[in-house]
DNA sequence: CCGTTGGTGGAATGTTTATTCTATTTCGCC
DNA sequence: GGCGAAATAGAATAAACATTCCACCAACGG
């Protein structure tokens, strides 16, 4: 009879839907003991890992003994961890939507929002723009960027505007990276001032798009005038810095409402980044 | 000798991702002996129930013996179903195939360069999050979030390290689209300065990803003290700034090597900005 | 300062699992 | 129609698995 109790009271409150699921563990994590807090945020950080992983590869990657996954599922009110993981696997199940699903979706949202056609434009000129590149990027170009930009002593990544935010993400990746790097960010209008110390040593990342913006056009000549070697990304020929470079790679980004997206030019500046650590790396 | 040769030949047309695998099976499934092909045909029909059932579930569900699911995937040059089986689950995971696992494919089957395999992971792990950004994406908190902003008299841009490239874009795009923005970017560590004039007439956007940066989220408090509205996009429920937000988006970004792509965020984050635009225009 | 409670790690357990092996059947070919 | 090779079913096996159990530890209240 106290079982039928138990069980009912642990039943009760175990979801079998994975939003209930990640809300439920959200709100209890704080108060959970310490291992316990432990599995429950690397489960809503890595759900995938608990859906296929088993027990012991699951503890082993979050640190944890497996008998700990059995006692988390079971204060969360599951019978163990096989019957917390299948709530994890589920959702899984549903995810790969087929055309017919997706135009479903559509129809439910009420004819889609405003809102959400607009999102579906930027998620598909990001989507137009990584798949296209992908298949016509220049590989030979590629790696000869990679082998110009490990032998640089330091790396100065030029762009503005609407480029910014690549160098941005370049220099945040280089700094994690352990590569010497100097973000050209223009600001207060030091852009030349930046590129004061630059030598034959060094190479330049400038990264300009249709209307080519003066000053990075500008900066990269100052740049080239010095010696340094320079990596151009653009997005045709006519880029005044693609001349002057000693290697251009050109990146045809899809737009949407007059915005480009920056999809393909952030997977090729982060392949950039890392390519290099991992020369840097296998010499050293 | 021979058993080394069979191996060669066999792990050598054993594809690793599933649309070749795909392809493998259909044009092989004809020629395929009779239980073979049934398996076959239920494996191109049933993929989910491939990657989440057992060798005994299957099969059941295909009317055959486990014995011969096995000899079905050594015939593809598998090791075992266990093997096959993980190409069926890897499709379902977020997680993209790490650079080890490509290079350890590139080995048995030629083809793209080093720093081609690297773009690849980086553009599958852009292409994978934009879609599934796109088809989990909360329509309604988006709307909320666009009226929130619209009516916000000055928008304030919160995103650090890995985030500020898409604060830094949306002030590009904001900028462009008459919208008033001021980008909180921790400069000279002046980011609390830069809210000093923040009041409950304005709006915050707070992007902030694990492990979330401290700094970010003690501005969106401070913005939220001040009776400022607050949008924050982070990738789990988890986040500091997540209950603390008027509303709350969220996108999970696939990741390459530990550099998560940025493509979902990105395309949202233009979302909002030019549906603001578009909103406050209607109304003007 | 000691006893109690709740949490944890790690070994032990019994079950489930994929895989291998072998007797039997099916198929293609002369 | 019968021979040889290939394919299959089903039992046998060994590894992997989730779960349970128990000894130990730390925190806390009396």
């Amino acid at each position: 009879m106290d079982d039928a109790d138990n069980l009912d009271e642990d039943v009760v409150d175990a979801p079998r839907d994975f939003p209930s699921l990640r809300t439920l563990i959200a709100a209890r994590a704080a108060r959970l003991p310490r291992r316990l807090g432990q599995v429950a945020e690397f489960a809503l950080a890595n759900p995938d890992d608990i859906a296929f992983g088993t027990a012991a590869s699951v503890a082993q990657r979050s640190g944890v003994q497996p008998s700990t996954l059995v006692r988390f599922s079971q204060a969360l009110g599951y019978q163990g961890f096989s019957d917390l993981q299948e709530v994890f696997r589920a959702r899984l199940r549903d995810r790969v939507p087929s055309y017919d699903e997706r135009l479903k979706q559509l129809r439910q949202h009420g004819g889609a929002s405003k809102a959400g056609l607009m999102l579906e434009g930027f998620a598909e000129a990001a989507e137009r723009s990584v798949a296209e590149f992908r298949h016509k990027a220049d590989h030979a170009a590629l790696d000869k960027a990679i082998d110009l930009l490990t032998r640089a002593e330091t790396i100065y990544l030029i762009g503005l505007r609407r480029s910014f935010p690549v160098t941005a993400y370049m220099a945040y990746a280089m700094g994690k990276l352990g590569i010497r790097n100097i973000l050209v960010d223009g600001i207060a209008g030091l852009g030349a001032e930046q590129l004061g110390f630059i030598s034959d040593r060094d190479a330049v990342v400038a990264i300009s798009f249709t209307p080519y913006a003066s000053e990075t056009v500008a900066l990269a000549h100052t740049a080239s005038g010095r010696k340094a070697r320079l990596v151009s990304i653009t997005d045709s020929v006519f880029s005044p810095i693609a001349p002057i470079a000693d290697v251009w790679l050109e990146v045809v980004e899809a737009n949407f409402e007059g915005f480009r997206s920056m999809a393909a030019t952030m997977a090729l500046a982060m392949t950039l980044a890392v390519a290099v650590a991992e020369r840097r790396g296998e010499r050293g």
